[in-house]
DNA sequence: GAATAGGTACTCGGATAATGCCTGTCCGAGTCTAGTGGG
DNA sequence: CCCACTAGACTCGGACAGGCATTATCCGAGTACCTATTC
């Protein structure tokens, strides 16, 4: 159980559009160059954030990423599910019904639902709800209470970086 | 991100296990086959909940497995952390102090936390301790709700099968 | 001088390898049982 | 008849391969910009 590790690249990559400005571009190659990451892997991975909708992209020279919609509209739970993909990390597979002990489960023609998988799907649940509260624009607030000379810096990086 | 099978695995044998006598032991071999699951794997999972004090083994014949403890005293978080090992789903690899972006945080030593990494963290959070609040007597009484001849069947199915 | 056409450089996008973990398998160590021989 | 010993079989336990998802990389399609040429 382990969760991509492009999910904590594509947070920081929201976090750092949201600081420059609205309606620049920033080009996957100035993303990885800032945190040191392979440029194309990282690439990948916001083409599923533009997939999902939570980037756009444009080709060509000045390309790049943008934000498509304000932080405020962006959960974590969104980036995850564009990185991760739509699979919920407990997958039933239903042994019950495989071997003898299936037998049971056929008379009743699998209508009870197994509880095992109920439960795990439950606490599943709980952390989708907590990620889905949890904005963009929140983590953002954050960082900005703590480390106030983030966003300027992080902002200028990404000014300069343009040659 | 996907959770081991080997978790739903050891969950049913954990059911199977409150079912049968307390002091009867059960073979890998026996569980495997009430549901068509591979021997020598399920005993590897077996093993790792002998390692966590979940089940306790006897070798030789007239060997096997049995519940260490009663079921009460056994969460879906204490069979997920003898399968899945103690590492966290979310791995904050620490982007942020590489590359340029790094010195900012280099001049506060690293004493800030990374609000992405806390965030997951809290998520994840949540879900340990949904999962630690359900405990094997649960599962049992709701499928023994739901299917009430669980139980005798399954206990039979057990016995008979011991030549 | 202005406009246009062509070339060039730059960026995303998807197709293609390499790596590591999960899955699956095997054989050896230990132990209980049962049978056998002796007292 | 009872006991001790030995051989056997059975089970767990950890060491050893295979498959698939994640990680990483590469090259092509498309686009904007720049330049040179022409009116």
């Amino acid at each position: 159980m382990k969760i991509n590790e492009g999910v904590e690249w594509a947070v920081h990559c929201c976090l750092n559009l949201s600081w420059v400005a609205p309606d620049r571009t920033v080009t996957a190659a100035k993303l990885a160059a800032f945190y040191n990451l392979p440029t194309a892997y990282l690439n990948k991975q916001l083409q599923a954030l533009g997939r999902a909708g939570i980037v756009s992209s444009i080709s060509g020279p000045r390309g790049g990423f943008q934000l498509a919609r304000r932080p405020e509209k962006i959960t974590l739970m969104d980036v995850i599910a564009a990185i991760e993909g739509p699979e919920q990390a407990f997958r039933c597979t239903a042994i019950r019904q495989r071997g003898p002990a299936g037998d049971l489960d056929a008379a009743d023609g699998y209508r009870k639902p197994c509880a095992v998988s109920q439960a795990m799907r439950t606490a599943e649940f709980v952390w989708r709800k907590e990620l889905a509260s949890r904005t963009v624009a929140d983590i953002k607030a954050a960082v900005e209470r703590s480390t106030p000379q983030a966003p300027a810096r992080v902002r200028r990086w990404f000014d300069n970086s343009r040659t």
